[in-house]
This record gives structure tokens, C-alpha cells and sequence, in this order.
DNA sequence: AAAGTCTCCTGCTTGC
DNA sequence: TGCAAGCAGGAGACTT
């Protein structure tokens, strides 16, 4: 599942094989593959040159010589591969995306189509249909005490609020079940009642999760993930607690546990992430 | 307005 | 064996 630490990798992936180049027709084969939102058919793009590959959290975007973007998510299992061009298509290629070279394209394969691509109008250097989503912790520009600030204001749980991509972006189930577990705050917390130490230390645990998954290439567990040369996804990052559900905690050997969330689910362990009284900070158990 | 639920989708796993 | 239900989840529409 790409969260922010695949998408850089895709991301980095594009950036060194087709800055510079022209995209001269993109194929369509799949209607899910363009998001309504679109303000035009992908393939009205031909002709331009890509100038940078731009990323905010989870989203996507080529920067053209023109004032639309090429903006894409991958959603739950959407990867951009750089193929040979007369390498067979794959199962689920959802888009082609031709390029002024003679040996190579850019596919992008979706087995769930929850991944999409669109143009877009693009303001400030962000594309409309990502104005929304707030920045990341590896921006430039990230303001850790302004995040903070907002989930104190939040009544909800953590975890809910480290999926809102509109307080912090990037961070997905997985991440957001490993940063828990390395900050050992319980998912179900509640923002409003965390310290400033507890709000620290999960934001450094975060970007520290993402960070090492990055410098692998981001991690996977199943085929979902491949970086832009197709490497299957099996990088050799430790998960600690997602999916780890009946398997010894890491750090003090209780058997993490699974419960369930919004239609999904959270994995912790019940004796590092301990669920505290709100104000006084007294243990419940 | 914030918070929570539902929906889109495919393929694998589980259970009768 | 075969079929159906269950499960996975990003993000936006929708409801409370």
C-alpha cells in the first residue's frame, strides 16, 4: 500500500528516467484510471515536456511546460513502471504513457483501480485537487508546532487524525500503526488529551518510520508495491506491529494485538501502548 | 464544523 | 470441489 515513503520512491524513480522528456500520446484502458475531476482527456497532454515530478504526501504530479499538470494517486495498488517499449503489456496496465524515446515507456498498472490520473490546473505550483491536502512531514515548509497545535484541538482518536491527510500528509495505516507503536502511544487516545512530550515524540517517530522505510525504497507485503524498474516490493524494513497481530512485541515480548478501526484495522501492543486517563496521565491498567 | 460512516474495486483467504 | 462471504484500504461523498 503506498503511503508516503513509496510514492517518493516512485516519485525519485520517474524524476531520474523522464525529466526532460515529451510526452507525445497517453493511451487509456480503463475508466476508473481518469478521475472525473479531470479538466480534460489525459491524451490532451501530448506535446508537452515534463519539467519535475512533484510530490505532496500521497499525491503525484508532472510539472509541464504548460500551466496543467499531470497529476496521479496511486490509491491502493497503482505503480508507474518504466518499461521497454515492446515489453508485453501487463494484466492490469491501466494507462500508457508514450514518450519522445525510442526504447522506453511509462505504464501505469492498477490492480484495484483505486489509483487514478487527471490534468490539472495547478496554483502556486500545487494542483487544485491537492490544495486540500496539508503538508508533509519531510516538506521544506512542514510547521511541527502548528500540526500540534491542531491536534490538540481535536477530539478524536490518533490514529484517525494521523490518517486526516488534511493535518499531516503522507501517513497511511501502515505508518500510522508503526509510529504509535514506536512513540508507544495507544491508537485510541484521544489528540486532545496528549502531552506536548507524547506529540513530539510521535512526530519524531513518524518521520523516522517513513525515513527508514525510504532509504530502502519503501516497504511492501505483497506484489501491490514495485518500484519504477518493476522490483518487487520485499525491501527488508521490520514491521513492528502492523500485522504483526499474535506475534511478540519487539520490545517487551506481549503478543501484539489487533483491533478493529473504521472498517480496517489497528495493531499495537497492549502493554507498551497503554490507553491513559486523559488529564492526569494515570495508567487504567 | 467536526467527526464518523459508507462506497468504490479486485484478488486472495476462509468457511460452509 | 464450489461458491459466497470476508478482508484489505485512500480518499471523497455523504450523514450525523
Amino acid at each position: 500500500m503506498p503511503e508516503l515513503p513509496e510514492v517518493e520512491t516512485v516519485r525519485l524513480g520517474l524524476e531520474r528516467s523522464i525529466v526532460g522528456k515529451k510526452i507525445t500520446g497517453i493511451e487509456v484502458f480503463h475508466s476508473r484510471a481518469t478521475n472525473p475531476k479531470s479538466i480534460a482527456p489525459l491524451d490532451s497532454l501530448t506535446g508537452s515536456k515534463i519539467l519535475s515530478v512533484n510530490r505532496r504526501g500521497k499525491f503525484l504530479w508532472m510539472q509541464l511546460n504548460r500551466p496543467e499538470v499531470l497529476l496521479a494517486h496511486l490509491g491502493m495498488s497503482g505503480q508507474f513502471l518504466v518499461r521497454e517499449k515492446r515489453s508485453a503489456p501487463e494484466k492490469h496496465l491501466r494507462v500508457r504513457i508514450n514518450l519522445n524515446s525510442k526504447d522506453f515507456e511509462v505504464r501505469f498498472i492498477d490492480q484495484r483501480t483505486f489509483g487514478w490520473l487527471s490534468v490539472d490546473q495547478s496554483n502556486a505550483g500545487i494542483p487544485n485537487s491537492a490544495a486540500h491536502i496539508a503538508l508533509d512531514i519531510f516538506d521544506p515548509n512542514f510547521n511541527r508546532e502548528s500540526v500540534k497545535r491542531d491536534l490538540l484541538n481535536r477530539k478524536t482518536e490518533i490514529k484517525r487524525a494521523l490518517l486526516n491527510q488534511e493535518i499531516m500528509s503522507g501517513v497511511g495505516n501502515i505508518y500510522a500503526d508503526e509510529s504509535l507503536w514506536l512513540a508507544k502511544i495507544h491508537p485510541e487516545r484521544e489528540c486532545s488529551g496528549l502531552t506536548n512530550g507524547e506529540l513530539d515524540r510521535l512526530l519524531d517517530s513518524a518521520a523516522a518510520v517513513m525515513r527508514a522505510a525510504l532509504k530502502v525504497g519503501g516497504t511492501s507485503f505483497d506484489e501491490q508495491y514495485k518500484n519504477v524498474n518493476g522490483e518487487s516490493g520485499y525491501f527488508d524494513i521490520e514491521l513492528s506491529a502492523y500485522g504483526q497481530d499474535g506475534e511478540a512485541c519487539s520490545r517487551c515480548g506481549s503478543e501484539i494485538r489487533r483491533i478493529a478501526f473504521a472498517n480496517r484495522s489497528s495493531h499495537f501492543c497492549p502493554k507498551c501502548q497503554v490507553k491513559r486517563e486523559s488529564k492526569r496521565g494515570i495508567k487504567r491498567k
